[in-house]
DNA sequence: GTCTATATAGGGATAGAC
DNA sequence: GTCTATCCCTATATAGAC
């Protein structure tokens, strides 16, 4: 099976259960490869996995998330090309975000810094389209964290809920967090 | 050792590792109690533990959340003590919520009904709120869910960022999220 | 109520055949 | 590249002395 086909298959796994939870025999089951098979394709063991779906995932991101963005289209347009990036990549809520579930236990003491720097990329993302806006420094790095904040709580909120509405209705917020009235 | 002195110190196992995470040895050292004791306290095993820190902390909210949000003092200043019962819960931000953190894997097979219970209770509450101050019951209930994710997703950026300044400038703005202008 | 010691299952990981 | 078989360690949980 090609490398990549396998990563997308792990993926969920970590998602769903977290570092922890996410087993070998769990990883296993996902990818339909035996554990010593799993073990060919990353000689590091279970670190290595996550090692991998955290870069697949921030190539995803940076793809289907940040490309958008940075089109030369109005500002508003560009949030909204966003949007539909989060919406799918998140399935509207309903699988929890990488990022967040890798901050915590020991997943954290592990990838602590790349998650940091995935989060801090995106945000200086955002604020820089704010700043286009015309917004000052300061208040666009704001919006940009409301922004982040509202992402990540409904997803928190949906997967308590099993209401997907709230995810959409959040993210649809997300131009009036972000571009000034 | 009393029993809630015991549970109020596998609070921070469940909380920071989640319930994959939270093994009986963590829990162990957390406590001070080998495993042997643990089980005779809580004959149920992890389960019982978690149950009985899921219950320690619906009091808890209780009694330094919603109880201040039912005084008979003016709505504005029943959120605003809201906010510091809620600052004390997290750390600051410092401290993962269980809610959301149960809210992956198997505790969420496990506590799923205990989790939406709480949550919803806490939707109403603030949402009944809102209502007092004239907003119709329907905004009211988004107000709510707006400052459930403000609170969630604070808590996942300051986790990542390890800056407890986005988590206070967030639950400071929940007076205007929920309030009517 | 707390402990030491132990049982049993599942965890991560490797050897070596095919 | 994938498998079966196996290793060692840690996980949850229990028995029984004190």
């Amino acid at each position: 099976m090609p490398k990549e086909k396998i990563i997308s298959k792990l993926i969920p796994v970590f998602r769903h259960y977290g570092y922890e939870g996410a087993t070998v025999s769990r990883l296993s089951a996902a990818t339909g490869l035996k554990k010593a098979s799993l073990y060919h394709h990353f000689q590091g063991g279970k670190e290595q996995m996550a090692e991998a779906v955290l870069e697949y995932i921030s190539n995803w991101i940076e793809e289907n998330v940040f490309a958008p963005l940075q089109s030369n289209k109005l500002p508003r347009d560009r949030i909204l090309a966003m949007t539909k990036g989060i919406d799918k990549f998140y399935e509207s809520g309903q699988t929890p975000c990488l990022l967040a579930v890798m901050s915590l236990g020991e997943a954290d003491n592990l990838f602590h810094q790349q998650l940091e720097q995935s989060l801090k990329q995106w945000l200086d993302t955002l604020a820089q389209i704010v700043e286009e806006t015309g917004v000052e420094p300061q208040q666009a790095r704001q919006r940009a964290e409301d922004a982040m904040i509202t992402i990540q709580g409904a997803l928190v909120l949906v997967r308590v809920t099993k209401d997907t509405k709230v995810f959409q209705r959040a993210i649809a917020n997300l131009p009036q967090i972000l571009l000034p009235d």
